[in-house]
DNA sequence: GCCCCGGCCGGGACCGGTCCCGGCCCACCA
DNA sequence: TGGTGGGCCGGGACCGGTCCCGGCCGGGGC
């Protein structure tokens, strides 16, 4: 039951006070060198390790950044995640998660929130995939800065928000496929209630009207099924086939590659398809699948610098972070005498 | 600057005591419900919260465990995380994050096993997918309880382990190819200096001397485009197309998927595939990809119950779980004339 | 020679809980 | 009526840092 030692245990063991090592411990400058020799040396002879948690709570600054990640239906979700944790590592701080997953209501949120306050964190990240979660946050006072990550917003000066550009990233997959000579393009969206398939859904429709094509629109869910599902709805539909499909992500995709096999449509050469993440393995799926791709890690990256520049009295701000299509086999130009 | 309310404030408006605070907040019994009535209703108003880094610093109880993610080779990594996670909030506790990307020397570890003890979280699990990241745990005096995630083993007594019975999956995989007729079964390999890698292995090889039968192996690295690479070069081997491949897991069974593809080698027609991990999509892959299931959530709950278990005073100790091989459409018997 | 100033260091009061210890009051029993 | 025991509550000493304030001492200007 001995205890680790504390800066009284080093300041006894240097013959100074327990303040000479706080300042030496916090690189305070008004401490003589060779005062400072002496106590580094009984820092390392006692393996003396700063308490934290006390330092938090004197200081009320914990250096930890609070996380929280609502619902799971964003494929790629847990990514984020690794992304944040290593540019807050980088940052110096901490990483304390809290997850809710399942249905979760607005209380529930700030619930969540005031949990991590009680952490004494000193900034929090939200990273969620669906309004419904975060609209508790609309009139709530914060006491810490609090950042976003998603797309859409909700009516909070307070609020910083990092998104990945969806609607350009839907724009990108819909013009290159215009680019093509697609006329009648199908968009098998993602869960409607997300805000990321809300976005892609805006951007497939707005691409399409500028250009005046036709388009036709499958509600799906972002799993395989629905993608697997959807396109065989598109094949008995009375409409036709249309020459090419924009999927509300890869997994999707998947599952319309999955279906067009079974039905004998070939990929690019009857319909062109595109996904949606650049998930792992999309550039082997056959035909290598043409997508736009999100980076995820720079997603929670950027999400970190928001708050460490709001901790730095900087006001909230909005960030849109560009996506990249990224073109492979599973586009073609339509084929002439369809 | 008005700072939140303390027990001191609480007390005042209710008229008692701090220490009756305390003891209505923790629920202790020797106070009069009438009086804890007044006590929670002084709370209620002043919408107090009791601070939790005040109550870590004296109870030596944080009621958070420290998570230490290190490599990021296994493609579901991350999804151990929220696993891990969800159970830890069922058991009331904490989770804060340390990740170590990248090569980490074994000193790393130790580090960040420090720095997390600094914060006095009170168990610790390391989620790793090679051993020598762990190896540093070998002699080490574990200040809390920690459990490894992972397979594989470091002689320390005190270290618990909780691990996906990789060996089991692979004779899982290999067996239905082999009652299945197949007389003749490559394997991919993930990448060697991954513990899973090596007992996918050893499951394989075992399995194969149990029945006499042939093998091919290929060392990859988990990544689709090795799974690729290889699958090219078994076709252009001397020994001949094996009828079964058993890839290291999805990600490389995707690229074998991609290489046959090109090479006009039909699955299961030609050759049989299994995979490993069962991915998201892996059912609609084409062919519907036959793989074995590990559950990556279970895997992080059972961390957490084992460290909780550890914290009541058991000692540590080894937990496997089975894997679960699920049987699609990649794998038929062979062609009777090959 | 005196005073002021600045570099260095120490005293001690917190931060907001937890928990041991001890005191009060009252019921019950002899 | 005095003793006693138990239920309820309060005093106060921590936990291990941070940081304001104040003291010591030596040097330089007048």
């Amino acid at each position: 039951m001995n205890r680790p030692p504390g800066m009284m245990d080093v300041a006894r063991e240097a013959g100074v006070s327990h303040i000479t090592v706080s300042r030496v411990v916090n690189g305070h400058p008004s401490v003589r060198p060779e005062t400072r020799a002496r106590v580094e040396a009984a820092i390392q002879k006692l393996g003396y390790r700063r308490n934290s948690v006390a330092r938090a709570l004197k200081s009320r600054r914990s250096s930890t950044i609070g996380v929280v990640i609502v619902g799971s239906e964003l494929f790629e979700l847990p990514r984020i995640l690794l992304g944040v944790e290593t540019a807050a590592k980088q940052a110096g701080y901490w990483v304390s998660l809290a997850s809710r997953q399942g249905e979760s209501t607005t209380g529930d949120l700030v619930e969540t929130l005031q949990r991590l306050t009680d952490q004494s964190v000193e900034a929090i990240a939200v990273v969620a995939d669906n309004p419904l979660a975060v609209e508790a946050l609309s009139g709530l006072v914060l006491e810490v800065p609090v950042a976003v990550v998603m797309s859409g917003s909700v009516p909070n000066p307070g609020l910083s928000f990092v998104e990945v550009d969806q609607e350009l990233g839907a724009r990108l997959a819909v013009r290159h496929l215009l680019d093509l000579g697609h006329r009648h393009i199908a968009h098998l969206t993602g869960a409607l209630r997300t805000f990321d398939a809300r976005a892609r859904v805006d951007g497939w429709q707005a691409e399409l009207a500028g250009a005046g094509a036709r388009g036709t629109m499958l509600e799906g869910d972002f799993s395989a099924e629905s993608g697997f599902r959807l396109a065989h709805q598109l094949c008995t539909a009375r409409t036709g086939l249309p020459t090419a499909v924009f999927a509300g992500n890869d997994q999707m995709a998947m599952g319309v590659l999955a279906a067009f096999a079974e039905r004998g449509v070939k990929v690019p050469q009857d319909v062109s398809l595109v996904g949606f993440d650049d998930m792992k393995g999309a550039g082997y799926l056959v035909p290598a699948l043409t997508t736009v791709r999100q980076d995820f890690a720079h997603l929670g990256g950027s999400a970190i610098e928001l708050l460490v520049r709001m901790l730095g009295g900087d006001a909230a701000q909005r960030q849109k972070i560009a996506p990249e299509l990224v073109v492979r086999h599973s586009t073609a130009a339509p084929r002439v005498d369809s």
